[in-house]
DNA sequence: TAGGTTCGGTGACCTTGTCACCAAACATCG
DNA sequence: CGATGTTTGGTGACAAGGTCACCGAACCTA
């Protein structure tokens, strides 16, 4: 975490216009709250690549992502990897913010998948946002629910779904406009929690049946339906 | 839910005592916020096997169990289940709130698996209280954090430990003084989110193996080193 | 004691995970 | 440019786990 930056707030027609606007949550809180909020946080920038938070390394604030993603997964002792959710732009890593006043440690990690911009809450502003508003109060609690909805859908995935409806519904969901796609076999196997040989095999399989063409690097879809027909069930 | 009851708050030698007493993280509240916390909640006691939130029911409050266990679960559209973590007297089921608070549905459900006595504490109330007092969030926050760890052991002991060591651990922390585990390999099966057949062949090479004994309902451990072992790697 | 239900055993088969190893594609650097 | 190391993905053999179908024994309970 590094770059920290003076917040950058504007006159725009007699409007202050800050980050606080493209949160949804926040963008109707009362003045006063608002200006503790802006007042309060920090602008940062991470690189792509940053470790933000992990095993040993506790998260010092809450952030608010105002640009980027970062990827919150975990690793097994076997080195095995699974991606658990992503925080997105207008989102925040509120999870952390459970450790953030219960200091406790959690045994995920997440990870700058972009180079982020982001503002950084303090634990005493947080702590104090929480008791003073409403608002911010709904803002933390529908963030925690969209989170723990995700955290159960992925033990519902991986407990019970079969892996080549997964990763039918992981190649509709990375592919772009034109149905390409720019992703490892390794990446993929993380982001299904599952071995990379397994993708490879199940790869394979799709490629067999003439739905995608593969190159290096790079998965072609060639017919949507069927894959659509199988992730759809 | 039923069998709404006053509050059992009584005198002894001048204090005032109360299920309050009972949760670690409240029993230091302040004497008004305490108040609040008692004149604001209504104790309840339900059933043994009653659903007490689940799809399609939300939870209308947020449980402080008094006594009694709340088991969360999961249940597959095949059918199949697999427990998420239990709320035992002294904890309550804090992530409830993110649903209370967000309007949000959860895919979970909570079963009172044994009778359960338990403070209901209403949303405005609970919202008023996380506003008042830094404790009550300390309180809140602690728990979500719990949870929360607990969430992601579940994910990583499904993702990537063995069935064979799971299902040692499982016995061995079901296994009472001298060793005997009431339980059917249909719950044990829930309880590790696999199919009753894995369960019953694993149980099988325990028994062949001489660690175990087997009948109707009931395993009885022979040798505990090596399922000690085995559990721990 | 007759009938229904729950419990556990079993074999066949399929899917998924693991291991060992290889070759092609790519990157780097002298 | 060619030599070298790394990343990527292919493959076969095998082990572990999940599914299906079916069975008999144990246990209600009426």
């Amino acid at each position: 975490m590094c770059c920290h930056s003076p917040d950058m707030a504007g006159h725009q027609g007699g409007v202050i216009v800050s980050w606080v606007d493209q949160f949804p949550g926040l963008s109707q809180l009362p003045a006063p709250v608002r200006d503790h909020l802006i007042s309060g946080s920090t602008v940062v920038t991470v690189p792509e690549g940053t470790v933000i938070f992990g095993p040993g390394k506790p998260p010092a604030n809450l952030l608010l992502l105002i640009d980027g993603t970062v990827r919150v997964q975990q690793t097994s002792d076997s080195g095995r990897e699974i991606v658990l959710y992503r925080v997105h732009a207008g989102e925040s890593c509120v999870l952390t913010t459970a450790c953030l006043l219960a200091y406790e440690d959690y045994s995920a990690e997440g990870i700058a998948e972009t180079a982020v911009r982001a503002a950084a809450i303090p634990r005493e502003i947080f702590d104090r946002l929480v008791a003073e508003s409403v608002d911010f109060r709904r803002f933390v609690f529908t963030a925690y629910s969209k989170r723990i909805t995700d955290l159960f859908l992925v033990i519902d995935e991986i407990a019970f779904r079969r892996m080549d409806i997964r990763l039918a519904q992981k190649l509709l969901e990375l592919a772009d406009v034109d149905g390409s796609i720019a992703a490892t076999h390794r990446k993929l196997a993380t982001e299904l929690g599952t071995a990379r040989e397994v993708v490879s095999r199940q790869l394979q399989e799709f490629q067999r049946r003439n739905w995608i063409m593969q190159s290096r690097g790079i998965i072609q879809i060639l017919e949507r339906d069927p894959l659509v027909k199988l992730a759809t069930g």
